[in-house]
DNA sequence: ACAAAAGTGTTTCGGCTACACCCATGC
DNA sequence: GCATGGGTGTAGCCGAAACACTTTTGT
């Protein structure tokens, strides 16, 4: 910053969401129809206005309560957007986050008020503006993420089987990954504990179940080669 | 986004630049005396108001030209800062990009002029408001990207040896890496075109130089582990 | 009995690391 | 001749990948 002073051009900012869960194998994202003009009715990543006295991260947390009925949301900046014609009603510049909910824990009546839908991310359709292009970026950075530390805490249940987990990274990667081998890798990183109480619903044998340590700091720990 | 009309609070953006260079075997930071208040004359970050016209990404590379004389200079986002009391002097959101340029081919009387000047990156004084830590998170991101793929053709001169890849290298990652185990991981990636003419002022019997081959897209390739 | 997931073990392969070693040349 | 960087070669280690194999239990 360094100008002549604070007189200067003002501009309208937004932030907009790429919200991922994981339901039935499938990683999904929540999209919305628009609710004014232009474009009113097309589908569209849910967004907000950035308040006079929040951080990008307040308005984010503000919008994700209000669709999900969720507070204290696990979510991170994805890119700034801000091409002065990206919105034909005006000059907007947008924030893009990406955020990840327990699905079975969210308000579904809430969402469903809103006119909101559950997309599976291989099955998004053509939304406005440029947020197929948002959704692409947020895509790469939750793959960059999960490839970097072991996600799942905040998109599967709190406790959960092996299988299930590895579900949800082939659901993510789109790839099949070897059941022994993940296996071996992920507990290797030393990041869950092991339940006494085992799942016998998905397998006849029973599984064990696990949940993440309440972890302070993990330092990054490679997953999957992108 | 979504909300009921586009009349809606506005705010002042800006932008910060980290530009980084490399000269002498440092990565440095070119940073400035501020010359507005409030914190005038402190250290800060170079940095710019958006316009109603232009996108962020412009904006910065106005900035970048005005001190530098450079157009056209590689740049990336970093992160957007937006507390509402970052800036003392009102409320500020504020894009942070980092830059790379070839020191040697910028304007250092033009530098001179804006009070500016480079600092390396292990000797950063204390600066205004937030900028150490953009400068931190500046930095990580170099490092990552050093890591996933070769850099320097934005930061070395356009014809190199590997000698001074290397040494690049050692001053981004603050170690030493083993010379001959840099020499076959760099030439593996087949990013260099190895060229007739040999450097004999930095070694008696001579390293060839290399520049990059004009690459149209390399795949993400991992040249570091961090 | 069989299918299906749980869980363990083994072999192979490739890349990274740490070196040893020769080359060329200015001092 | 010796120090310095240039450049090549190689042995060892480790993790990823592929896959064989045993266990358990519902059907």
């Amino acid at each position: 910053m360094s100008a002549d002073s604070y007189n200067q051009v003002k501009h309208l900012l937004a932030i907009d969401c790429a919200i991922f869960g994981y339901e039935e194998g499938e990683v999904k994202l929540l999209l919305f129809q628009r609710g004014i003009e232009p474009a009113k009715g097309e589908w569209s990543l849910p967004g907000g206005w950035v308040n006079g006295s929040e951080s990008v991260e307040a308005a984010a947390q503000r919008v994700l309560l209000k669709i999900t009925g969720l507070s204290n949301i696990f979510l991170e900046q994805v890119h700034v957007f801000s091409d002065p014609v990206r919105d034909p009603g005006g000059r907007v510049v947008s924030v893009l986050f990406y955020a990840l909910i327990i699905i079975q824990n969210h308000d579904k009546e809430l969402v469903r008020n809103h006119g909101a839908h559950w997309f599976p991310i291989e099955k998004v359709p053509p939304l406005i503006f440029d947020h197929n292009n948002m959704v692409k970026m947020a895509l790469e950075k939750l793959r960059a993420k999960a490839s970097y530390e072991l996600i799942g805490e905040q998109l599967l249940p709190e406790e959960f089987t092996l299988l299930q987990l590895r579900q949800l990274y082939d659901a993510i990667f789109q790839r099949k990954f070897d059941p022994a081998n993940f296996r071996k890798k992920v507990l290797s990183l030393n990041a869950l504990r092991r339940l006494k109480a085992k799942n016998t619903t998905e397998s006849k044998r029973g599984a064990y179940y696990y949940k993440f340590k309440e972890t302070s700091a993990k330092p990054g720990e490679r997953i999957v080669k992108l």
